[in-house]
DNA sequence: GTTCAGACTTGGAAAAATTTTA
DNA sequence: TAAAATTTTTCCAAGTCTGAAC
């Protein structure tokens, strides 16, 4: 389709390189001030909802307009020469078997597709879509064979890959189109990003860890199946050509726009606004300030659990524990769950005996509980504690005569500790300890690792220490990434190489110095000198950066940073260190970071504390 | 009281975009 | 300038918590 195109801007680099090269240049810093005077008209327009009065209640908008969810493009036939074999034949399947049969094949190369769960519940729901004639033939997935189609899968995404400048450009200005178009809403007088404008494509479920849904058909949602919220007196969003919406309902105690019932699980999907809208920060903010409220009366409240462990009432005694869990450890509240409807996972109050094993004595400590358990999104927390002497004499009763699939909190769920903690301080719940302890983490950590005297790149190496910290006490975990080992390496010859650069600098800094004595009140070569002391510094400099670069990311290995910083971790405490120590925003928080928080960046000085 | 639907936050992986390096 | 590395964004699953229904 473009082929004359891509080589034409070679051949006028090749005949002009010098006027190319500088004009790019100027280009680049062209568009830099662009992007400087983009960012400051952003800035102006910004709403400062955070400066205006809150509305009742219950009442999230008074104006709401949007053009509804963008849909996925419908399915196209494979090509001719693409087939599908079963039991060696070529065989054309339907339009819908088709679609299906090509979700699978496109995930031939993951670990899923070897499942036996994955399998079977794969192919049970694709034969609800073959025709009768196909679900006659097509009786054993290990008949099929499907590479023919993940081929072409494997192709299509290279051939994205190569795609010249100008056909990524085309492509990229198509898709800003679509987020012009539907990407935004009117909420009150004012323009606000969406957050998921598009409706889920259809595919595969791919649930996490030993999922027992994981392979069925996540289907195609129609907008049959959508129903839209917006204001009584806006423009109604009108659906596909051909369609109609589910229901419009102008409901402005709820923040979605849309929403539909996913049908795996059974579970209500939303379509709703960006991390940097009004909703959700105000949401946020709000979160952080009961927070704080609790850290006003922490106290209180963990003298009063400590007692409550002596109570009489077996109930009263486990809620005293489970409390005493979820402030020292973190712990997710742990909701109780269907079983066989999801995997396996486990928090605070649905804890079962299995989970921990006690120790009178482990590694030179008292009274100590092994953790080891897989928490949300099966991610494994394994932990050893030494706790009191109270905590550990009552957990041995609450295991006595218990199996190990038992529960360890038999007489508490997550209802009856947050009704308990909402009668402690309004709004108290399991999950504003985590946040409490996160951002109070932080604080002290910034507070004990910074100093003003440190160079920069190592007060961004105590900020990310103390995130850190915040990280491992919420046991947020990551897969170090394939390339870790490798780029570490890169790392370290890149410091080795810079190390001899700079003895190299040290020792013609020591010969120059030298010369100058020999023949004194000479200028040129006192020029000389000082040059070289320049080169020396600099390279002093960046050796020091590439080290506390190197430990930055060893320590980070197996930890995400991520969930902390967006989710637990008042940003005003962030922002106030940075003005104290002198470090640019932008340094610890990007783009969209920022927008997040914006109302925080706005409203918060050098003194304040959390 | 218990169950269930609904609404919203939190979570890591993967994809995409951007920057750095060879 | 291509490709490798790194950062950012997107994706959508999986939690928490509330309030209504039974």
């Amino acid at each position: 389709m473009f082929q004359c195109n891509p080589h034409k801007p070679k051949k006028e680099e090749a005949e002009h390189p010098v006027t190319t090269k500088k004009k790019s240049k100027e280009e680049i810093e062209a568009a830099k001030a662009l992007k400087i005077k983009k960012r400051e008209e952003e800035e102006q327009q910004r709403w400062r909802w955070w400066e205006e009065d809150k509305y009742e209640d219950g009442i999230k908008w008074k104006f709401l307009e949007h053009r509804g969810p963008f849909f996925p493009p419908e399915y196209q036939h494979l090509p001719d020469n693409v087939n599908f074999y079963y039991n060696g034949k070529v065989v054309k399947l339907g339009l819908a078997a088709e679609e299906v049969a090509l979700f699978f094949a496109q995930m031939l190369d993951h670990e899923y597709t070897t499942k036996d769960v994955f399998r079977n519940n794969f192919f049970k729901d694709w034969r609800k879509e073959m025709t009768l004639e196909e679900r006659v033939l097509i009786s054993d997935l290990n008949k099929c064979d499907f590479r023919e189609l993940h081929t072409m899968h494997k192709e299509k995404v290279e051939a994205r890959k190569v795609l010249s400048k100008e056909e990524k450009l085309v492509m990229k200005e198509a898709n800003q189109k679509i987020v012009e178009e539907y990407g935004f809403c009117i909420l009150d007088h004012h323009r606000e990003r969406i957050g998921n404008f598009k409706i889920e494509p259809p595919g595969l479920f791919r649930g996490r860890g030993e999922h027992p849904k994981q392979g069925m058909l996540k289907k195609r949602i129609q907008p049959e199946d959508v129903i839209i919220n917006c204001a009584k007196k806006s423009c109604i969003p009108e659906p596909p050509a051909g369609h109609h919406w589910k229901e419009v309902r102008h409901d402005n105690t709820v923040t979605w726009l849309a929403s539909w019932t996913e049908n795996v699980q059974g579970s209500c999907k939303y379509v709703m606004l960006n991390p940097s809208s009004k909703l959700k920060g105000e949401k946020d903010w709000e979160k952080y300030e009961v927070a704080r409220r609790l850290k006003s009366c922490v106290n209180g409240i963990r003298q009063q659990y400590q007692q409550d462990i002596k109570s009489k009432q077996m109930e009263t005694r486990q809620r005293a524990v489970a409390l005493y869990f979820i402030d020292k450890l973190a712990l997710r509240a742990g909701n109780e769950k269907e079983e066989g409807e999801t995997a396996d996972t486990v928090g605070c109050c649905s804890l079962r005996v299995e989970h921990i094993t006690l120790h009178d004595l482990l590694e030179d400590k008292d009274c100590v509980v092994e953790f080891d358990f897989l928490g949300k999104d099966c991610i494994r927390y394994y932990n050893k504690v030494p706790v009191t002497k109270r905590v550990f004499k009552n957990l041995k009763l609450f295991m006595k005569n218990k199996e190990p699939g038992d529960d360890l909190f038999d007489r508490l769920n997550t209802c009856l500790l947050n009704k308990h903690l909402s009668s402690l301080l309004p709004g108290l719940t399991a999950k504003v300890f985590r946040t409490f302890n996160a951002s109070i983490t932080l604080q002290e950590q910034l507070q004990q690792l910074s100093n003003m005297t440190d160079n920069p790149a190592e007060k961004l190496l105590s900020y990310n220490r103390a995130n850190r910290a915040v990280a491992v006490l919420c046991n947020h975990q990551r897969v170090p990434p394939k390339t870790f080992d490798q780029s570490m390496a890169n790392l370290q010859s890149k410091i080795d190489g810079r190390r001899e650069q700079l003895a190299l600098a040290k020792s013609e800094l020591k010969l120059a110095k030298k010369e100058v004595k020999a023949h004194s009140s000479d200028g040129k070569l006192q020029a000389v000198v000082e040059r070289k002391k320049k080169a020396v510094q600099r390279c002093e400099e960046q050796l020091m950066k590439m080290e506390v670069q190197a430990t930055n990311r060893e320590e980070n290995k197996q930890i995400a940073l991520g969930t902390s910083k967006l989710n637990y971790l008042d940003p005003r405490i962030s922002v106030a260190w940075c003005k104290n120590m002198e470090v640019p925003l932008d340094k610890i928080y990007n783009k969209s970071q920022r927008d997040k928080f914006a109302w925080a960046v706005d409203m918060t000085g050098a003194d304040f504390i959390f």
